[in-house]
RNA sequence: GCUGGAAUCGUCUAGUGGCAAUGACAAGAGACUGUAAAUCUCUCGCCUUCGGGCUUCGUAGGUUCGAGUCCUACUUCCAGCA
């Protein structure tokens, strides 16, 4: 089969108005050199750093309307090439994502690599920051990595499947987002050193295929999006030094910051990354947004995150407020707003714990689905209002502060000072 | 009044002679971080030094080595007939 023969998006052809490439400026930094805030303007719109951009796997935030979304500051969504393989034909016919989705914003796609993980040697397995995973036994895994790509199972259909990086960039070129993630393998915690040296090897050559790849569809059809190199190393210093370095002489548009990570080495790793890389560009940390990763993340420098928790523990019941996350399940019939001070729409509409409660409870699946919507809601704008808060803050001086007051406020004293010591 | 049938952990339910006794719901605790996740794990008679101990299937007796299960009476409920 030809491999470029299937349909490009609309603002993916030399003819489109709308072609131009990642801008990133940086307005104002931390004193470490490492965190900034800046703007990352996207042939879709601009991007206000640092920024959430909210998981839309299969090109929708499960249970909410592109409108429920844009009302909780969203500026970007991330959507999954794996999930949308089969589909990107029919996305490209459509325009590429931001339209196809009804977004008509800042989209990104990521690889697939995630899964190289989630149906691998993570199958099953919760990919915990607290503790290490066993890995899952060869024999039940559902994805079999080698340096040719991956050979998986469709956990659904059963159907025998590969992708490997070229594969993910016509995939990825189909769909159309702003921005694109070169092929990676993501370790486990589980994974031990020497298996690391592997997997960021291979993840270097992969990101060398993705870039050729990416580069001779855009010099073939006139493609112009942009493409981020991810790292990985685990959590060995001189690995992340290496490949940050590798990647960061390559010539791609940003970075995404990849890995498992134990929650104390969560900033650490990320300084060692960032120190090499080139300052101009922009970096994506994968996958984490709960509070306090947020912080770390920002200042060790991640412009954007992207995170599946809030939504998905929305729906489970586990909901954030000032004081911390709570349990939804304990306040039956309570009158009280998830957060006094929320702005997001569902606490500005009065809803109260215990009516959400009882949504949540209801047999009625569409009840069920509107508590799912506006938990949904409230955790992401939860979220995303420390991203703009974080803004303001360096804008006016007040960062420490702020964040001290948050962190305390969420965790207490006592947690973030212990927190705090183990970071040393 | 007669004749059948039924009564099991908050609720519904499995169990017709052999290990406190099935499953679901509810309840309680926890997990969740580039979405195999409207999901998953644990607890759910009482006590426990986690070895086990104790008390339980409407009530009271009985048969039996052994009864939620069989028998008798009673209580309550349901159905049919009066």
């Amino acid at each position: 089969m030809e491999k470029n023969q299937q349909p490009l998006p609309e603002q993916a052809r030399p003819e489109s108005e709308n072609l131009s490439p990642l801008s990133f400026t940086v307005e104002k930094s931390l004193k470490n050199g490492l965190g900034r805030i800046g703007t990352i303007k996207t042939a879709h719109g601009e991007i206000k750093t640092p920024a959430f951009m909210a998981v839309g796997t299969t090109g929708s935030v499960r249970f909410l309307e592109m409108s429920d979304l844009k009302n909780t500051g969203a500026e970007a969504m991330l959507s999954n090439g794996y999930h949308l393989r089969k589909k990107s034909p029919e996305i490209a016919e459509a325009g590429g994502l931001a339209k196809y989705s009804g977004w008509n914003g800042p989209t990104l796609t990521d690889s697939g690599g995630f899964q190289v993980m989630s149906l691998g040697s993570g199958l099953g397995k919760v990919v915990s920051m607290d503790r290490k995973i066993e890995k899952t036994k060869k024999k039940d895994r559902l994805a079999l990595v080698s340096d040719r790509g991956v050979d998986f199972t469709d956990p659904f259909s059963g159907e025998r499947e590969f992708i490997g990086p070229e594969e993910s960039m016509q995939i990825q070129t189909r769909i159309g987002a702003d921005i694109h993630m070169a092929f990676d393998e993501l370790t486990s915690l589980a994974d031990d050193y020497d298996y690391n040296v592997r997997a960021m090897f291979r993840t270097e050559r992969w990101a060398e295929r993705s870039l050729a790849e990416h580069k001779k569809i855009r010099d073939s059809l006139g493609y112009r999006q942009n493409l981020y190199g991810v790292l990985q190393g685990g959590r060995w210093e001189d690995l992340r030094r290496r490949t940050a370095r590798v990647l960061g002489a390559m010539n791609f548009d940003g970075f995404g910051l990849g890995g498992a990570f134990l929650k104390e080495d969560l900033g650490k790793i990320l300084r060692w990354c960032n120190e090499e890389l080139p300052f101009e560009k922009p970096r994506h940390l994968l996958g984490l947004s709960r509070p306090d990763d947020i912080f770390v993340g920002f200042e060790n420098g991640a412009d954007t995150l992207d995170c599946v928790a809030p939504t998905r523990e929305a729906r489970h019941g586990r909901i954030y407020t000032k004081h911390g996350e709570i349990y939804l399940r304990k306040f039956k019939d309570s009158p009280a707003l998830l957060d006094e001070d929320c702005d997001c729409e569902t606490c500005r509409s009065g809803w109260t714990r215990g009516k959400l409660r009882t949504l949540w409870k209801s047999p009625n699946l569409a009840e069920k689905a509107l508590y799912y919507k506006l938990a949904s809601i409230h955790n992401l704008r939860f979220t995303i209002r420390i991203f703009e808060n974080i803004q303001k803050s360096v804008k006016t001086h007040s960062y420490d502060t702020y964040k001290k007051d948050f962190l305390e406020n969420y965790y207490g004293k006592d947690e973030v000072i212990r927190r705090k010591l183990l970071e040393k």
